[in-house]
RNA sequence: GCCGUCGUAGCUUAGUGGUGGAGCACCCGGCUGUUAACCGGGCGGUCGCCGGUUCGAAUCCGGCCGACGGCGCCA
């Protein structure tokens, strides 16, 4: 007889025989009977082993089997509403098939012993919801590109280009030169422009910020995309559309994990386009009249993002941001040379920024005059200018934080429980 | 980088100068319907590290290490 996954299992009419495999999750036994809750990647379902039931050296290994122990069971399924799930297997065969040792992960628990154990938290369900939408976000993302006609692409993460205004980045030794750690393949991405015109990657970036936040991880997924013909409007469209898609998928496909994580999946099926925008010159007002003392170039921090949402329940454009506080490779604004032509979009309920995108420039001498204001040694771009010098065309595009989507999402509090191995300060390990 | 909180058994914690206590986990015993099962017993401590004050320090002082929360930076 075939295995069948728990979720399957659950469906089963009364009296049916069925195998099931999977891991003790929780255990009650008293003399003569065991109840095992087991779980395998699909749900919940307990077990009954009772003495009489089943081979003697089978009740016993049973007895003996602590929490997280792997084990094969064949039995009748039963319908009792004292079950959790109201469906419950009465084992006829049980085989231990590894022995967990004392599970160090018990009721109580610390972050700090958490993260310490993060590669037998991950068994949590918890993080076994996350971790199912995370998945189901990139494989909405996977087709939403897909359906559009971009084409996914593998730049490298280990680079010369020291990079993006200012941020910190990892550098180490590459067999005698200094290289560094990708923070954005954005720069890559333009170099494809010629040949596919509309790109997308997905790749790990870097940042070796010592922030202290909830949502910022040293290391992260990095979605990007690029096009070209494209101005910063329809930019925008691209990315108001992809992320409605996201939501719509995850609200039908993940119903069961979001409202375990305290996400009303109803938040998601509204959000579709279009998204509001607002000016930076309009949101300083905004902010302005709200109390916030803010003069024109003042970039806008947390308690302003949420101020700024505060009424909204879906994404928002910040448009137009003064030049001096975004990157050189942001095209300056036709019509308003003191500011740019980007767009960042907060997600709801305080989770801030989750895309950062722009129309980039294509005037070298004006990317070389900021890139001399910011201190940047302008011979690392020559590769980037010739992008430009051969055949240069109006394009745009945008970075998308996944696991800042996925905290937005799933409702999460903070961006280490939406990535298995969160990178953050001083902590690498596990 | 700045501000704040904290570090006692495998885990969670009580203990503010006089021989460190509990709950959970684990082990032994009991129990044929448990839901964080229950009942009885047992095992388990360089009180983060180094130095100082004191007759005496988990407790007071100094330094170091580590963790967590928030701000800034960003996605």
């Amino acid at each position: 007889m075939q295995f069948e996954k728990i979720a399957q299992a659950l469906k089963k009419k009364e009296g049916e025989q069925v195998r099931i495999r999977g891991w003790i999750h929780r255990k009650r036994s008293s003399g003569k009977i065991i109840f095992a809750v087991v779980r395998d990647s699909s749900g919940l379902m307990q077990i009954i082993v009772e003495k009489n039931k089943v081979d003697e050296e089978e009740f016993k290994a049973a007895k003996k089997a602590l929490i997280e122990s792997s084990l094969e069971v064949e039995g009748i399924i039963h319908e009792d509403e004292r079950a959790p799930g109201g469906r419950e297997l009465h084992v006829t065969s049980i085989r231990i098939v590894g022995f967990a040792e004392d599970f160090p992960i018990t009721e109580n628990q610390s972050v700090e012993f958490l993260l310490d154990n993060r590669h037998l938290w991950l068994r949590s369900q918890r993080l076994t919801n996350i971790m199912k939408l995370k998945a189901q976000t990139l494989r909405a993302i996977r087709a939403w590109f897909d359906a559009n006609d971009f084409y996914e692409v593998t730049p490298s993460v280990i680079t010369m280009n020291a990079a993006e205004g200012g941020a910190t980045v990892f550098s180490f030794d590459y067999f005698g030169q200094e290289a560094y750690l990708s923070q954005t393949a954005q720069m890559y991405l333009e170099a494809f422009m010629p040949s596919l015109e509309r790109v997308w990657s997905l790749t790990p970036s870097f940042r070796a910020e010592k922030s202290r936040t909830r949502k910022h991880l040293i290391e992260y997924s990095h979605l990007e995309a690029e096009e070209a013909w494209l101005h910063n409007e329809e930019n925008m469209q691209v990315q108001e559309e992809l992320v409605s898609h996201v939501c719509q998928h995850v609200a039908h496909e993940c119903s069961e994990q979001l409202e375990a994580l305290g996400r009303n999946p109803d938040d998601l099926r509204m959000i579709e386009p279009p998204f509001k925008r607002i000016t930076y010159r309009k949101a300083l007002e905004l902010l302005q009249q709200k109390g916030f003392d803010l003069a024109w170039g003042d970039d806008f921090g947390t308690p302003h993002e949420r101020a700024l949402m505060e009424e909204e329940e879906k994404p928002v454009f910040i448009t137009k941001f003064p030049a001096e506080s975004k990157a050189f490779y942001m095209k300056l604004s036709p019509d308003d040379p003191r500011t740019v032509e980007c767009s960042d979009m907060l997600a709801p309920e305080g989770y801030g920024e989750i895309i950062g995108g722009s129309e980039r420039e294509e005037d070298i001498n004006s990317m070389i005059e900021r890139l001399k204001k910011d201190g940047a040694n302008v011979k690392n771009y020559e590769w980037y200018f010739d992008l430009r010098r051969y055949g240069s065309v109006p394009h745009s595009g945008f970075g998308l934080g996944i696991e800042r989507l996925v905290c937005w999402l799933g409702k999460i509090d903070h961006i280490r429980d939406a990535t298995p191995f969160p990178r953050l300060l001083r902590r690498a390990y596990p």
